[in-house]
DNA sequence: AAATATTTGCAACTTAGTTGCATTTGGCTA
DNA sequence: TAGCCAAATGCAACTAAGTTGCAAATATTT
């Protein structure tokens, strides 16, 4: 890991008053190093043999959304997807896109989407969540 | 089941030729009762004693789906809910409200969102998903 | 350095959903 | 109506993401 994203992970864990431990800074490390969101396996496999055990990890992202650094963006196939939270109000995260090609998943973060308005009196909207699904640049078949 | 929706549930599965065995009318049927996705549990719920075996409820249902009488209305707590796709189209479906209180799901059928449009060439988005969460008016603490 | 509370790793578990295969059934034909 | 056959069902076994309990290890405090 560079020193300046593991100096970046250490300032992060200071600022929510978690420990520094070696898990945390690598897990942090690697949301950190890419620009969307990640399952825990990729996470895994991106630390290869020095990943942390699965549950460290799942435990560990489990803090970080506790502690609002990182947060569940969403489930695909019956498998969460975890990013860092800075790019997100409490109420909504930019759409993510995922191609139903190759599977890449594509943080529309330039993308502002309206929240839904409550039908009627008494709904309290606490969240919104986005997901699209089709082709990618890449996979487009008109392309 | 009211003979009404059966007879409903009998001509839906002839549209679509598919056979009229007892689980999928049963299964229609449940669908056709309640105006809110439910979930494989759920519907052997509904079903009780008579229910099919869950491997039926699955395969049924998917056969549904590819014929386009049911969606896959979202996932949640790595659950899949289902719904009559009558009320969607192939882009996307109304909102879903989830009370994070409770647990009900709501079907915002009312209210429409704009599709995200890409933030570059090339993206295809062929579908779009909405899920919202917060409290119902039964739940909600400002009432 | 010792004490203490937190964190980690391992094994076992939970549970939604899937797969393989033998049996049953719907719909068609004779 | 009886018989045929592809389609559908039920059961058991399986898969895989995520969770739980607990003993061992580690970060922080004293
Ligand atoms: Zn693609
Ligand atoms: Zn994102
Ligand atoms: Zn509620
Ligand atoms: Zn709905």
């Amino acid at each position: 890991m560079k020193s300046a994203v593991k100096q970046k992970a250490m300032d992060l864990l200071n600022s929510v008053k978690l420990r520094r431990t070696n898990p945390r800074v690598a897990i942090l490390g690697v949301l950190l190093a890419v620009d969307r969101p990640l399952t825990r396996d990729q996470i895994s496999t991106r630390l290869g043999r020095d990943a942390p055990d699965k549950v460290t990890i799942y435990r560990t992202l489990e803090s970080f959304v506790r502690e609002g650094l990182v947060h569940r963006a969403f489930l695909r196939e019956r498998v969460w997807h975890f990013e860092l939270a800075d790019d997100c109000t409490e109420q909504q995260c930019h759409p993510h896109f995922t191609c139903i090609s190759c599977g890449d998943t594509h943080c529309f973060t330039a993308v502002t989407m309206p929240m839904a308005r409550s039908p009627e009196e008494g709904f309290v909207i606490g969240h919104q969540r986005v997901q699209l699904e089709g082709f990618c640049p890449k996979c487009n078949p008109n392309a």
